[in-house]
Order: C-alpha cells, then sequence, then structure tokens
DNA sequence: TTGAAAGCGATACCAA
DNA sequence: TTGGTATCGCTTTCAA
C-alpha cells in the first residue's frame, strides 16, 4: 500500500538527479543546483521547496559530474609505505585532520617500499585527478611525475625526497638528530658505539648514518665498519650480527639504532645477551618508557610532520607560487635511561 | 628552441583528452577509449599510434568522466575512529591490499568517535559514488544510510554493529573473549576481579563488559560494582579511580581491562602501586611481551578482521544476494605472565 | 531571482 | 576492426 502511492520517487537501484529534485521541486535544475551549493540569490521558498525534495528524493548529487566540468575534487591523495606503521598512521591522521578542515577528504594506499607500487597508486590518484598528492617516496626515480606535475598536479613529499626531481618537501633532521643521539653517548664515554640501520637505498638511512659518522668524527673516533649494520629490521639476519657483535672479543659498549623497528629488535636481544651496552633509538615509541631499562631516544614529530606537509600542499593549492620549499623538522633528545650509562 | 616546436602538445595548465590523443594518433576517440581499457579488436599498428600519442601528450584518463558514464569508481571507503590507532592502523592496511587485489583505492577518513561527523564523512563518500563502504561504526543510529543503501549503496560494518539497522557485520567474539580472559585470572584463584574500560555507549565495551559478568556468575562469584570502571581511558578520572581501588580497603587482587589503551594506562599505574594486581587485557598490543611482568591478553587478530570485511564487501560488489551477514572472529589467549600470578 | 542551453571527458551503442 | 553519436549529471554562461 505505502510504495506504489509515490510514483515519483525512483525506487530500488539508481539514483534520482537534480533534474528530478527540479521536477519534484517545480523549479529549474539551476536553482536545484544553486540550493544544494549553498549560492545565493535563490528565494526561501523555492530554496525550502528544494530541500523537501531532496529529502523525498534521496538526492544527493554526484561529485564525479561536478568534478567534471568543475574541474576540482575537493579530495587529497597520500602514498605512503606502509599504513600499520606507527609513524605512517600518525601522519595519516594528521593530514586527515587538515584535509578535513579544508572540506577535503584523502585518499591513501600503501607502496610497501616497492617503487612500482608506488608509481601504480599515484598515477592511479591522478587519473582520479585529486587535487594533490602528498607522497612518502620509495627509492628509485621519481621522473614519471613531471608530466603530472606539468599538466597542474600539486605534490609535496615527506619524510625523504623524491628521486631526480625537484619538488616541495617536508624533511626530518636526520643528520642532526643522529648526530645528537650519538654524541650523547659518546658524552657518557663511550666510544666503541654501533650503528643499526636500514638498507642504504633508503634515504634516512643513508642520512642517519652520516650523522652517525659525522659525530665519531667530531670526537675524534675513527668509524669501525665491523660496528655497522645496514640491513632489513627483521629476520635471522639481524639477530645474527647483534648476537656476533655482542658476543665478540671486542663487542660495542654502546648501541645507536636508525629507527624504532630496530630499537625494539635491539632491545630484546640484548635482554638474551650476556652484555648490557647503553642504547639510543631514533624515533620515539610507545611503551619505550615501560621498558627495563627505559629507553633514551632521539624524537621525531610524525604529527607536525602531516601537518606541515599538509599545510604547505593547500597552501600550494590555494596558488602560492614561491619557489620549491624545503622544510626541516627539529628532532629532540628524550633521555630514559638506556642511554645515559657509560662503558 | 626546444618548446614551440611541437604545437600539438598542450602547454602548461590542463590536460590532454582522449580527443587530443585521437587526432595526434590519427584515429578515432573510440579507438583511444579501447586501447587505454586494454579492450579487443584494435590492430597492432593502431594500438602503437595511440600508446605513442598518450606519451606525447602525457595523456591520464579522467576517471570521473569515466565514472560519470559507466557508474563506478573502482573505489571504496573506510571511516573508521581514528586513524592513529593501531588497531585501526592495522584494519586500514589490510583492507587497502584487499582493495588493491581487486584493482580498487581506497578512501579512508576519521570520525573521530563523533556521530555527526562520520555521517558527514559517509555521505561525502556516498557523494563521491564510491563502489562500497566499510564503517567501525560511532554510536547512534544509523539510519540516514537507508537511502543510500536503497539507492544500490554497499555497506559492511567492522567491529561495532550500526544503530538501528540491519547490515552486514564482522565483529569480534567481544563476549567470549572478555569470558575468557576473566575466566583465566578466576582459575588462578581471583575472586576479586576489576573490570577496567570504555563507556557502555561503545558497543565493544558493553559487550566486554557482559562477558566480564558471566564469567563471574558462572564461577558463582557476585559483580561488586565498585570494582567495575566505564570511562574515558585517559585523564585524571581514571587514574584517581585506579588509585583509590588499588589502594582501598578491600583491594580487586586481579584486573582485566577492556582494550588495550586502558590496559597501557592500567600498567602504569600498577607501577605506581604498592600492590601488584593480576591482569589481563582485551586486544594485544606491540611489547607487552617485553613489559615487567609480560601482560597476558585476549588477543583479536585486526587484520583478519579486516581481510574478511573486505572479501565480504566484494562479494556484495560481485552480486552475491545472500540475506545480511554477521561474521564473528575468533579471540586467542596468549598467556605471559601478568596473568599467571595467584591473589 | 530564475532557468535554458552548452559543455566537461569519458563510455555505450550501433552502424559501417 | 573501426568510429560517429548520444549520453552520463552536473556547473557555467548568459539572457530573461
Amino acid at each position: 500500500m505505502a510504495g506504489p502511492t509515490t510514483p515519483e520517487r525512483p525506487r530500488g537501484r539508481g539514483r534520482s538527479t537534480m533534474k528530478d529534485v527540479a521536477a519534484l521541486a517545480g523549479v529549474g535544475i539551476k536553482t536545484v543546483s544553486r540550493v544544494i551549493n549553498g549560492e545565493p540569490n535563490v528565494s526561501a521558498v523555492k530554496r525550502q521547496a528544494v530541500w523537501a525534495a531532496v529529502a523525498e528524493t534521496g538526492f544527493r548529487r554526484n561529485d564525479s559530474a561536478a568534478q567534471l566540468r568543475s574541474g576540482h575534487t575537493s579530495s587529497i591523495g597520500l602514498v605512503l609505505e606502509d599504513a600499520a606503521d606507527p609513524f605512517s598512521s600518525a601522519l595519516t591522521r594528521s593530514i586527515q585532520d587538515i584535509a578535513h578542515q579544508h572540506g577535503t577528504v584523502l585518499f591513501s594506499a600503501s607502496s610497501a617500499e616497492d617503487p612500482d607500487k608506488e608509481r601504480d597508486l599515484v598515477l592511479a590518484l591522478c587519473a582520479r585527478r585529486v587535487d594533490g598528492l602528498i607522497v612518502v617516496p620509495a627509492s628509485g626515480s621519481h621522473t614519471y611525475l613531471l608530466p603530472e606535475i606539468e599538466a597542474g598536479m600539486v605534490c609535496v613529499f615527506v619524510d625523504r625526497p623524491p628521486g631526480d626531481i625537484e619538488a616541495d618537501t617536508v624533511l626530518v633532521d636526520n643528520v642532526g638528530g643522529a648526530r645528537t643521539g650519538v654524541g650523547h653517548l659518546v658524552r657518557h664515554g663511550h666510544r666503541r658505539i654501533a650503528f643499526i640501520g636500514d638498507r642504504l637505498e633508503i634515504f634516512t638511512a643513508r642520512e642517519r648514518v652520516r650523522g652517525y659518522r659525522e659525530a665519531l668524527t667530531e670526537a675524534g673516533i675513527e668509524v669501525d665498519p665491523r660496528l655497522v649494520y645496514n640491513g632489513p629490521p627483521y629476520g635471522e639476519e639481524l639477530r645474527a650480527w647483534l648476537r656476533a657483535m655482542l658476543g665478540g672479543a671486542d663487542p660495542a659498549t654502546a648501541v645507536f639504532c636508525g629507527n624504532s623497528r630496530f630499537t625494539v629488535e635491539t632491545v630484546r636481544e640484548i635482554r638474551r645477551s650476556p652484555v648490557q651496552p647503553a642504547l639510543v633509538g631514533f624515533d620515539d615509541f610507545e611503551l619505550a618508557d615501560m621498558l627495563t631499562p627505559a629507553v633514551t631516544v632521539v624524537a621525531q614529530d610524525p604529527f607536525g610532520l602531516g601537518q606541515a606537509a599538509a599545510q604547505l600542499l593547500f597552501r600550494r593549492l590555494a596558488g602560492d607560487p614561491t619557489p620549491v620549499q624545503h622544510v626541516h623538522m627539529r628532532t629532540r633528545l628524550i633521555p630514559r635511561g638506556s642511554g645515559e650509562v657509560g662503558p
């Protein structure tokens, strides 16, 4: 009984359009458009009639059609390494928030550190005509973005710079942070300090080793290559290396870790080890203060990083024509115990 | 000199279209469409000519235009509570992966547990005509989705059921998990067991208290309301309650926590406390095994949860017409020490 | 204040 | 195997 009494209402699948709404409200389609988009110059009477018809038909504007004509999507894209990583998820959240403030939604995708997958994802986002793009670039060249950028796509790179192209970046002061952390260990009397970090293909790993080297050189300590690990942060390879290094004839008395994955792995290995080296890690992590001993870290600010990147992006979208910008974020040493012990 | 020699190439802002590509390649626009979309029935010669023209012009298909005509976007939406939360970010990652397998990208947004914001985000995603939607619903009614669902939007709810509507859900066995965890404490001789969890507006909190009550009742233990906390997982309120409860005349000898936020807060407070109750937490968390004592948990599987939800969604999108489904995921007790001590 | 008409850039359909 | 034409639902433009 209830069904067939409202013949104007589209049944089952399928959406009603502005045309349907206009017909039902007895106005022109352009008036519907004005009301939906909150534009002025519509009489209160018609405005009400339109909203009534919208409610009646369950109308929802098709943004694809709007974008096709107007040229902007009110969406931005984010491509990062792994959405499940705490650093990435903090980044995501802060970018989502800034996007939301600008009435914009966020596409996000994970590249799994694979340059080809990153490229696919980025280009898919470009095909969707997102207004702008924030990328934590995998290694490799980014020249594939040149045509997109020339066509008007706005890109900001976070945490790492892109390969082979000049573009806006928001980076952490990796070198300075590592210098601070290693210098801290030096000041506590250590001279045999190990470095444990990612493969050197990864920008942040390169920069942090550099900071490590600089700190040692500055202290007049020669770098011992047997104390430097650059490899995957998981698996037997790392554990074997740690065991060998800690159990060897001339073990390190302190360890500096290149990121929190390594810090955690190192903490686990130290637990099993007869010697207890001092430890400082790059990047803070949850419960670092609750471990025994509590872990001293050089903290980054992933929320701040995401905010800075998003704000730069929206400034560009608003038309900021200034030359390419390179923003650097400070790090902060947080002493908690593991780094404040002598050799 | 290099610039003006290729007059066909669009300069500066603006994209080339299939029309441009067709003109440059000397073929019809429909042939370009066939090549771009990998459709058959195009000669090798023309195919090559088209790809050459695509490269030359930097053409990238405008997906909005494609969607307008074809009706699907190859995108799905995800609305959750907080992208920075480890549970949510694991969910995000697993959904991203399944989506990617289906050639689909993911919109994600955080509701911050605010029903109005959730509604805005969901409707924005509907306006973008995502093919489907996965939602971790905030509390409140979800009747606002009825018109969308009737218009063909496919929705799957994860971790919590929606309010006031029947829809596909993928939930954790909250009651059973809590019963298991509390039962574990009972078996170690505890009779004064506290429950610490979220506000009762939140579905999982309600279910987990229920499991707690059932376990106690089953053991013939009366529930003491002074041992039950339902409130925010942060701030002085919780800490004061914990201090009072642990320092009172008749303190609990064991604590069951409703989620990992509470577990961590409780661990911190126990450290400062003179008494050391046994502890079991719902939801596993990183480094739980490295704390002292290591924390016994009832683990969920957020990756599995996301996978199940995404797979159900894509089954629906493929046309699965079966009635509304309610999937339940098992939990798993992981004894680590904190829960294996007597009163 | 209002609305008719002309696109936006692709795909669907059908004729060649 | 090819490609012309109508069309998707909206915004823009412009005349009334």
